[in-house]
DNA sequence: ATTTATGATTTGCA
DNA sequence: TGCAAATCATAAAT
């Protein structure tokens, strides 16, 4: 008899299965090729997507967003992005209010700049109630004009510090725009686009600063333009030089006004004391250096004081006190 | 642009 | 310290 084994065994062959391979290890090289490659491209096409006309990119994204390839890259960057953030997570750091910035904000608030818009500024009114005994004409005028000076200042500052307003939220709505556009192929987080208006309102707020510095730098000049008393002279009223002048003429004989009188004329005049005795060492002086030519003066305010004296005789003022010393002469 | 008027400052005197 | 005189600096007039 034959045998079967044999036939068995041999029949029994495990037959080759030939280009069939055991399901798993099959391509692994075969298509990461071409993966590599892809990714390559993708990120070849990021780069050069600024260099792209509008159309032109808008179509690439497009097709960016639609590619298979994309959730893939986006999930790779999630991953490198898992791993840096733990290195970004502490540059968090608390806005310390800026002193430079602080301080400036405090003297445009005080100098009625940055503040209340019409409320003429509290400096500007204690000085104001300060010097505002007897009326002065003298001082209103120059006040008014120092007013009208800062009113302009104020308003170019506000004019820019809100065209500075509106360029940061154009900027940042851009910005963020432009951010979640991006979130679509690059994870971004809610923090990070946070971090990013901070940052830009930052940049903003340094223009600001200039803005601010020269605001004030623009108060200060005005100030010690207006404020200070040397730098740049005013004359007195004219209400101020009659009053003056017509003291001197009615005591041309001993022009030298007492303390009480001299504080008496700065009251009436509204200016100082020293001021007061300035005028009249320079009157003196003045005076005495050319008669003949003061004597048309000399005349003039003798007969506005008869004038005046006339005047009084039939309806007193309310004027009292050293104005009688103008009676007699 | 130049001159004059005028308020402020400086200097020296008593 | 208060003043005269000279001088400075700027506003106002020419």
């Amino acid at each position: 008899m034959d045998d079967p084994g044999r036939m068995m065994g041999g029949g029994l062959m495990p037959p080759q299965p030939y280009g069939m391979t055991p399901q798993g290890e099959a391509p692994p090289g075969n298509e990461n090729e071409p993966r590599k490659q892809d990714i390559g491209e993708i990120l070849q096409q990021i780069m050069n997507i600024t260099d792209q006309s509008l159309d032109e990119a808008q179509a690439r994204k497009h097709t960016l967003n639609c590619h298979r390839m994309k959730p893939a890259l986006f999930s790779v960057l999630c991953e490198i992005k898992e791993k840096t953030v733990l290195s970004l997570r502490n540059t968090q750091e608390e806005e310390p209010p800026d002193p430079q910035l602080m301080r400036l904000d405090n003297m445009l608030i005080a100098e009625g700049v940055a503040g209340p818009e019409k409320g003429g500024g509290a400096g500007a009114a204690a000085s104001g109630s300060a010097a505002a005994q007897a009326g002065q004409p003298d001082n209103a005028i120059e006040h008014s004009d120092y007013r009208a000076k800062l009113a302009q200042i104020r308003q170019i500052y506000h004019q820019e510090l809100e065209k500075y307003e509106q360029a940061c939220n154009e900027f940042t709505t851009h910005v963020m725009n432009l951010l979640r556009e991006q979130s679509r192929t690059r994870p971004i987080t809610p923090k990070e686009i946070e971090r990013m208006v901070q940052i830009i309102h930052k940049k903003f707020s340094s223009i600001q600063m200039q803005l601010k510095q020269s605001t004030c730098e623009a108060v200060m000049i005005l100030r010690s333009r207006f404020l200070d008393a040397r730098r740049k002279r005013r004359n007195f009223s004219k209400q101020a030089s009659e009053i003056l002048n017509e003291y001197f003429y009615s005591h041309l004989s001993n022009p030298y006004p007492s303390e009480e009188a001299k504080e008496e004329l700065a009251r009436k005049c509204g200016i100082t004391v020293s001021q007061i005795a300035s005028w009249f060492a320079n009157k003196r002086i003045r005076y005495k250096r050319n008669v003949g030519q003061s004597q048309e003066e000399a005349n003039l305010y003798a007969a506005k004081k008869a004038a005046r004296s006339a005047a009084y005789n039939s309806a007193p003022s309310p004027i009292t006190s050293m104005d009688s010393l103008g009676y007699y002469d």
